[in-house]
DNA sequence: TGCCGATATTTTAGGTTTCAAATATCGAAG
DNA sequence: CTTCGATATTTGAAACCTAAAATATCGGCA
């Protein structure tokens, strides 16, 4: 028998014991989908209705809340975790709707600053306020301690995950 | 003090009472939201770069390979839980690729049945197994044990959640 | 100074998603 | 049988999102 052979037949064998982890951890990613789909959309349809806006908009505000300064438009696209192309036509709209403003960074010429205006500042909070009500009801089935113990483990999970990603252990299996 | 100014001061009084488990509401929520952003984007990057297809697409095939004989249009699109929109144009273009068939429904001359072609199930198959497998690793963070404890607090902060939307809960709060 | 790889942003093309309006059909009540 | 509210699907407009190419600038190095 060849090494080749030999190795994909241990892959299989692997393949086979593990299985049954394979099963559980679908099942797993299967219900945290559907549990963060049920309530993105419930908070997507409260924020159309209530403030006429739109959870990335939400998202973006968010994000320059915390920075009174403001932030880059690549340090924003980073947090969001979305493409540059994509916060460029977000920063547009909330440009258009007077509740962001954009201005050259300071040393470097191909950067610009963004942040609220005082107008979008207000509007931020009323709807943070609003949002984490929402979110109170959405979540209301959890105890403190079960919270806690859900923020560990996604915590862990998240880390190992990246560490992973790291060691490139997602490439070409 | 009017009745209407008493409830908002209650509404007031009782929202600073709970305000810290706002607070951890709302951090386990964008903890959950990143961890799956993660996760997410990685298994979209594996399936274009592996595939050449998208996560829609793959979810729309892993509806339809339970049912043998295929489902509505509109079971789909509550399966998937996204609008009917949306599932006209992703069946559009599998249907287009060879990998789903339309056919219409037997008594009902609105409706229409889709089901995945041999083809398509043999592709399905394929990707179901490196997806499982990219899930493995993804989740490689979670012991047996601490998956089944989260699997039960999402079921049960699931369960609460359509509770409080079925009884009005979120409405004009 | 002038070149060059890296970084910040925009643009382009294609797919995904939603809502709301339009179309077609169903099923039941009169 | 006819009408009418409900259901299944499609269409249209606007937004969101991505990847990849294009553009502009930076910063270091010869």
């Amino acid at each position: 028998m060849t090494l080749l052979a030999q190795n994909l037949l241990d892959a299989e064998t692997k393949a086979h014991e593990h299985e049954d982890q394979h099963q559980s951890q679908l099942r797993l990613w299967l219900r945290l989908l559907s549990f963060s789909a049920l309530v993105e959309s419930q908070i997507r349809r409260r924020l159309r209705e209530d403030f006429g806006t739109t959870l990335p908009r939400f998202d973006l505000m968010a994000q320059l809340e915390r920075a009174h300064d403001g932030m880059t438009l690549n340090e924003l696209s980073k947090r969001m975790m979305v493409t540059n192309g994509n916060v460029t036509g977000l920063v547009e709209r909330l440009v258009a709707e007077g509740l962001v403003e954009r201005r050259p960074a300071p040393r470097d010429r191909r950067a610009q600053f963004v942040r609220l205006t005082p107008l979008g500042r207000g509007v931020f909070q009323h709807m943070a306020g609003a949002h984490a009500r929402w979110l109170s009801v959405l979540l209301r089935g959890l105890e403190e301690k079960e919270i806690e113990i859900m923020m560990a483990l996604l915590g862990k999970a998240k880390l190992f995950a990246r560490g992973a990603l790291a060691r490139g252990e997602l490439e070409i299996p």
